[in-house]
DNA sequence: CCACATGTGGATATCAAATATCCGCTTACC
DNA sequence: GGTAAGCGGATATTTGATATCCACATGTGG
């Protein structure tokens, strides 16, 4: 938590480059629920999805709704603000994975937290599913991902554990099928997409004698 | 409001094979209209989804709305009335899948199959994904299937095919995975959900040497 | 401590989209 | 030909989210 961070963040939250740094500073009160938004944000999205009204959002900060579109000028802002840091803490994860040894173990083991945490983070879930909130941020996120997936793939394949003919182009597919089962309505507070990501990852195993793989 | 209408005319639900006995008969050109209403449900719901409005059916029938809310009272109905039939195709495909010889194969036939005549519909993957539209024939054809699946796969566990522990409680997650993948934004008119349905599938196989599966 | 710029609350206007009704006119049927 | 049955489709109704506005409160610098 640098002071350099934060900076950075308000500059993206009100949509301006730090080049453009005409911008005053927020009186100190309305820095805190410049904050306090923020947060609400985060728990509000995860809890009942990108549909929730910025009014809920307000509410759950403790704030009036002139105030939160005082910061933000619409839900899409606030959307990309949050799950801007949302998508980077991923990507950070993928990173990790990275350079670990057995690279299908490594994948294997990014996708599940990474869903993990889609899992408790409804406002998220959509997010991937339907592309509608765009921005530089999520943008970026999203390809430092397929970066780092890329090159744990193709170290995969090298190892020889990899499926013939899985690409990076898989994940997202994956994705939105752990997605569905989370989306199921459960009966039990159990988490049944990890008994079919294991199965999905069984799947991408190489095997002898297993079938190809129909096209993409 | 209470109750001034006539009660064999307000029976809506004529897709029910039995109960039509006090209904008096149609004109013939409302009855010609009743089938086309049926008709042109089965195509809009199955290209634009449950969310078409009864205008957008009666249009496409080449109707008048009205003509339309007099023969079904709601979307429930029509939508009733037109999956009850399809889900009744799909039973009977499970049905005749039931008794041929290899076991997993059938199973996997018959998804596919099933699989097939989801991507072609909307309207009907959004019924199996939220539960909305209840209904007698509904719920009896959905049991007919259940109860042919669990045969298939009782026999292939016997034929040591199945992996420990797969259930008929993993099929609706399975389906649910599949419409997640026909959901995607499709770059090309391919069918990329046949891949996956490949990899879950072998997934499912018994393997030698093969993790246990998380629960439910 | 004051003046005033900055920030706040939340009632409410606006917009959008689907649903279902109503009733004057048409058509089948006997 | 008379009458009940059926039809069309403009439109009232409902529902819910979005975004604004401005009287009032509060922090800040002098």
């Amino acid at each position: 938590m640098s002071g350099d961070r934060e900076a950075g963040e308000a500059d993206a939250a009100r949509g301006t480059t730090s080049a453009a740094s005409t911008a005053r500073p927020l009186r100190r009160d309305a820095e805190l629920n410049r904050r306090r938004i923020l947060q609400a944000g985060r728990e509000v999205f995860a809890a009942r999805g990108l549909q929730a009204t910025l009014n809920d959002v307000a509410h759950h900060a403790g704030l009036g709704v002139g105030t939160v579109y005082r910061k933000f000028p619409d839900k899409q802002a606030l959307a990309e603000a949050v799950f801007g840091e949302e998508l980077e803490e991923i990507a950070a994860m993928a990173g990790e994975a990275r350079d670990t040894n057995d690279a299908f173990g490594a994948l294997a083991d990014f996708l599940e937290k990474a869903l993990a945490r889609a899992a408790h983070n409804r406002g998220l879930r959509e997010l991937m599913r339907q592309g509608t909130v765009e921005g530089a941020g999520l943008t970026r996120a999203r390809q430092a991902i397929t970066a780092h997936c890329e090159h744990l793939l193709a170290r995969a394949r090298t190892e020889g554990v990899l499926r013939d003919g899985v690409t990076e182009a898989d994940l997202a597919p994956i994705a939105a099928m752990m997605d569905a089962v989370m989306a199921l309505p459960a009966e039990q507070p159990s988490q049944p997409w990890r008994r079919y990501l294991v199965i999905v990852l069984d799947g991408l195993r190489a095997q002898p004698g297993q079938a190809e793989l129909p096209g993409l």
